[in-house]
DNA sequence: TTGTAAGCGTTATCAC
DNA sequence: GTGATAACGCTTACAA
């Protein structure tokens, strides 16, 4: 019963054909005779072909296969957009690949000759540096490709879906002035990716609107790995920082500041005011009831994988995506 | 820049060299002269050669690629073991694909067609059927896997990797009886799965102990997708129904329980003690002090690539393993 | 309606 | 040291 797998030659021999006449029966196709057809798949499910997509995709060039390069699929915002890729893909019959390059240069870049090298027919990345130079990479090999979540301004040719970053900034950090709180504490992500300084644009038109300073002592960044943000909450704390709202810019930083903020006996919203980025909430149902911008996961999901399987089924199409994908502010508790 | 992908056969070309050598030099052999293997390794840079790992797959047999098989990524229990998964296998050079099952019976199947289809080495599977039949699919094709989170007694033969379920059941059930809880809700996974039904077996256990009887109207089954025990709490809060202590199978569905609760005006802990399961909290700092029992999802993880990889490259070993990883009861404020 | 031959891009084997 | 040849399992084109 335990056995090696079964090629179209193994059924061949069994049915007294030849391979090609199996692999066409397989495929119903019509010039092979209906009772053949009938035999041989009831023999193939008899012993067990599974066929090897390998063999045919090197033959017709196509794998099926998406690459997913995401910083951390343990963030709960990845997970969440990496089963919808998922879900998107399948029902177009792509599986996907999905690598971690937790946010390092070296990484992204390993990710990304992996996926070449795999012969994926197309990638759906979000990148983690500066500098463009890794994604290059994927044009010069011709691979279709789109951005999510973040953009180049300096590569006006690759594709991408992105939300209104710079909008969720602005939104959260007005409500947070309009609610008397004078100065806001923006935890926000790593300077070198796009979304980290368009949420800060819109924290500096809110102010600017507002008619109050910014102050450079209230906008730190803070790294992407768990732990991170508790280090440098409690240091804030500790030496009694100057500030009563707080925007993160992302959920699971604001969890992780509210849950030192809780651990040092300060309660929120009464004493810090807090909003988060991702609306996890929405997909998650979490006893602490944050508000946060709500970007639209599932949008951009489904927006990406379409764009990346028209691109893979449209090669010579000159068409350019630049999608922007609406961001609102979704009140709770945690700033009431 | 833009084009087609370079293959050996283009390096070979140009460098006037045999398509062998070029192979060849670029792995390093020692019989190829050390100064040609340099020239040839500048031209494969110069040249934005690749490789494509189809082809040499499709000949070595080995795709150094792991199927990843869950019910949901989104779930951060499984982003986590997902994460920690690809990292241990990308330290071995392997690339991961992840299927989501959503625990439905024809996904799973599908989803290990397609993996066997795409000729994994090896496949580390949550199985989410009571049935082992879709696994045994795996065996009769001769595909090394192992099981994690959950297994099956009537197949002594397949190898898995899961947490202590019944001793962890016991924990949080005991400590909830402890603390003068007599009637503890259990909201239970699906009982086709074995974790389930062993978590059951601990909360049935630790009652014994107790000399306390079980209600079975205090335990009750939630189906896996999110939004789901909402309903079902409401329902039971406003049929006032009688229980101080909620023991939930996982965290997932311990927030949403104390979600639905804060909503109601009840308090966690005063008015009702929660426990989770996964600890979440471990690697996700979020504003809620669950208690909950810790299952070491990343010892979890990397003993599942270990074993798959160790049946990658030990085909005939008749080794097995069951490996049953501790579990601890972490205490936070949702019992106090 | 079915079979034959070639080829996809590599790697393994053996000869030069 | 390097090159020629076959092979991996399948598909496509064409011949029978």
């Amino acid at each position: 019963m335990e056995g090696k797998k079964v090629t179209l030659r193994d059924l061949a021999l069994k049915a007294g054909l030849s391979v090609n006449t199996i692999s066409r029966a397989l495929k119903d196709k019509e010039d092979i005779a209906l009772s053949t057809r009938k035999t041989i798949k009831d023999l193939a499910k008899e012993m067990g072909y599974v066929g090897n997509a390998l063999a045919g995709s090197l033959r017709s060039g196509l794998t099926k296969t998406i690459a997913v390069i995401v910083s951390d699929v343990a963030n709960p915002h990845f997970g969440i957009m990496v089963k919808d890729i998922e879900k998107s893909a399948r029902k177009h019959n792509y599986t996907i690949f999905v690598i971690n390059t937790e946010d390092e240069h070296e990484m992204e870049e390993r990710a990304i000759y992996t996926a070449i090298g795999k012969n994926v027919d197309g990638i759906i990345i979000c990148p983690s540096q500066r500098s463009a130079e890794t994604i290059r990479i994927l044009k010069k090999n011709g691979v279709p490709f789109v951005l999510i979540g973040r953009r180049f301004e300096e590569e006006p040719d690759f594709d991408y879906v992105i939300c209104d970053d710079e909008k969720g900034g602005y939104l959260a950090t007005k409500h947070l002035l309009d609610n008397g709180h004078k100065r806001v504490l923006f935890l926000n992500g790593p300077d070198r990716i796009s979304s980290a300084r368009e949420r800060l644009d819109g924290y500096r038109r809110a102010h600017r609107e507002a008619g109050l300073p910014v102050s450079g002592e209230l906008i730190i960044e803070v790294g992407a790995s768990a732990g991170d943000t508790r280090q440098i909450v409690k240091g804030l704390i500790e030496r009694k920082a100057d500030f009563t709202g707080l925007f993160a810019f992302n959920d699971v930083i604001a969890w992780e500041a509210a849950y030192v903020l809780q651990k040092y006996g300060f309660r929120v919203p009464e004493d810090y005011a807090v909003v988060g980025f991702d609306n996890i909430q929405s997909r998650l149902f979490i006893p602490f009831q944050l508000s946060s911008v709500s970007n639209s996961k599932g949008k951009m999901s489904k927006r990406a994988v379409d764009i990346v399987l028209h691109k893979i089924n449209h090669p010579d199409s000159r068409e350019r995506f630049r999608e922007v994908i609406d961001t609102t502010l979704i009140l709770r508790e945690s700033t009431k």
